[in-house]
DNA sequence: CACTAGCGGAGAAACGTATCTTCGAGTGCC
DNA sequence: GGCACTCGAAGATACGTTTCTCCGCTAGTG
């Protein structure tokens, strides 16, 4: 091969770097143009089947792997998709404080790597360094508080943005949440049934969707049984915190016969304070806690738990996004759909479309008056996926 | 402003595009070249700070976001380091399925944010779709398996690799791990001096390099002091299977009177095979088990765990990766580093440099004979971080 | 035989940035 | 007054793709 054989001959040949073989390397080793190369790879032009090969064989000896770099700056496409992970207070993040996070993060990057694209983990505070250096085709939310800067910013510049939670007061491409009320709603009756005459609620002080719909349910459910709301609130994040409200809650002199803690600690949490006062669950004390953690099942006695079912959420919210960002043809043209992000296409300025994704109530002894009391842990339930 | 303005005049004024502002817009629109805004914006050039401040101004004004794509295919860095997380099976990933991969996970992202990088979670497994699309200026690979074929396709196209867990018989550019030999034979000394005659191990049939130097160090300890092995392996990613085989541990003719669990189920679960039969812990069964979760300060009793400090490790992986991205200089020029991938500028051809993190012992009651047995669970230890 | 269709492929223009090189204008010095 | 030197900034090139446009050629068709 000669040095003339350089396709476009821009790459001066006395410093002819030993760096990895490019797509000109490609098709100066074949005999053919950058073109044929470039349509042979992607499958894309009209070739016959024995250029095609051959080319891909070329490639494969030379061990030509495309840059990235350069397909992202070509295509507009990156296939990076931003995972937002709330961090309170400085470097820690809830990314798999909970279960539920974790649980939900996991599906997500599974569904997005089994749609081609990968997840990149990014704060949910403004540091722009990060934010600003790296391509996303898009960006999943977990939880935005009212107002949030990031999403704003994030729907302004055009990039799709799907959120897990019904966003307070900005706009995003689409949601996708649990109906908490609904979910809040069950659970009390479900006490009620059980024989509860006053329930309590252990939440917490954060303005998110989640906290803010079930304590409003609970308020509300209050409100027209005519019971006075009994609850504590906490700063969810502090995993000591939990334990003290746990033990004012139960320490009050209107303390409550039947308690639903909102975070999965609380379960464990509101055990030992029940121990604490000598209070026997589920006989003096029935308690639900919210949690995706399976340790409730072997403990002593088993607590009933909420499931937000974290793995459908995860998964939705991913192809949601995914579906936004291949809809939008990004490409070529006046492209209106830039400055009026895609609401899927909906007419108008309607809200953002948004989805409602079931719960689970996963009914144990801690709820139940009357349970046939299973001294011995019940077996490991069947792994769900 | 007329169109004679825009700089270079490449871009055909018929069509001009309403996107996104380039940094030609910036320049026509500062009345600069296009070097001066890169350089004003970089900090690089030298340029009086009147200018440098006018040009970040109209750059505000114009809401421009330098391409990171652009910036990437130029600069040949992206920021973005891979987070390998092994999967097994078919869609599920360990990532969350531990506490230790999950707070590892955190920290390293943790880590990497601070330093201006960010994390994208790519599977083990060589689906080429995924990985080859992305620019990726080095990866964390969490405890490879021998002869990785990924860690060795990565690190032989230059990218550096950095794993948790001593890698078994493949090229890294770093490696950081626990002494799990050191681990292992000071639990099986601690045991010892509890009173423990016939020390048993539930352990995995992975061929990890956790697992592998756990076993080797518990069946050496065994030839040393002269104890039969008596030891159970199974497949550590099925959650079902650990409680089997900690039964099948206790079920043995030659039962042991001390069990180390490799794994974090395996606390609850030979607590449970032990209540099944009938066998009191520490009394008639000392306990320990290899974890992060704190559930084991709460259990009954409270079981003595063997904390691998993901966290120390997830940083420090991640930094020295980092160290050795900014070390390579991949510049211009012939740049040797390239064909033999860095290893800290060590010369000829020494194994890569390892790191030994230290692990620490929380001792509860589960594992001490004439511990003050405390009915009562203690306090929730402040959470360390 | 002339004309069209379609096939196989080449050329070159982007994509948006960083950076190397160059260049003019001012300034102090001998 | 010429010369070296620095400051401030512009020009041009390269990064490695994708893709739009276009061209030659062959075969079918009237």
């Amino acid at each position: 091969m000669t040095a003339a054989a350089n396709q476009s001959g821009r790459r001066p040949t006395t410093s002819r770097r030993l760096e990895r073989a490019g797509i000109r390397d490609v098709a100066a080793a074949a005999g053919v143009s950058i073109t044929t190369v470039s349509d042979a790879l992607n499958g894309k032009g009209r070739l016959p089947d024995e250029t095609r090969s051959r080319v891909r064989e070329v490639a494969e000896r030379l061990g030509y792997r495309p840059s990235a770099a350069a397909r992202t700056l070509r295509t507009g496409r990156s296939g990076l998709i931003g995972l937002t992970v709330t961090t309170y207070g400085e470097e820690p993040f809830t990314f798999t404080e909970f279960a539920y996070f974790a649980e939900m993060a996991r599906a997500a990057t599974s569904a997005a790597l089994g749609r081609g694209y990968a997840l990149v983990v990014l704060p949910a505070s403004s540091r722009h360094d990060v934010w600003g250096n790296i391509a996303l085709d898009g960006t999943v939310v977990i939880d935005p508080p009212d107002q949030d800067p990031l999403v704003s910013e994030l729907y302004r510049s055009g990039v799709p943005v799907v959120s897990d939670g019904k966003p307070g007061n900005c706009p995003v491409t689409a949601w996708v949440d649990n109906d908490h009320e609904a979910a809040v709603l069950g659970i009390l009756d479900h006490l009620s049934e059980a024989g509860a005459r006053r329930i309590g609620l252990l939440t917490g002080t954060s303005t998110d969707t989640y906290t803010r719909l079930s304590t409003e349910a609970y308020l509300g459910w209050c409100a027209k049984v005519g019971q006075e709301p009994v609850y504590e609130a906490y700063p969810a994040h502090d995993p000591a915190a939990g334990a003290v409200a746990a033990d004012r809650l139960l320490a009050r002199p209107d303390r409550p016969d039947a308690v639903y803690g909102l975070f999965d600690p609380n379960g464990t949490d509101l055990l030992a304070a029940a121990r604490r006062y000598g209070l026997r669950v589920p006989d003096d004390l029935l308690l639900v806690c919210c949690s995706e953690s399976d340790v409730y099942a072997a403990t002593e006695p088993p607590i009933t738990t909420l499931s937000l079912k974290p793995r459908r959420i995860g998964t939705t919210v991913v192809n949601l996004l995914i579906d936004a960002i291949e809809g939008v043809d990004s490409g070529t043209g006046v492209d209106i759909a830039r400055l009026f992000p895609p609401r899927f296409r909906t007419a108008g300025t309607g809200p953002p479309p948004g989805t409602l994704m079931p719960t689970e109530l996963i009914v144990r002894a801690s709820s139940q008056r009357r349970s046939p009391r299973t001294t011995v842990s019940p077996p490991r339930p069947p792994g769900e996926v």
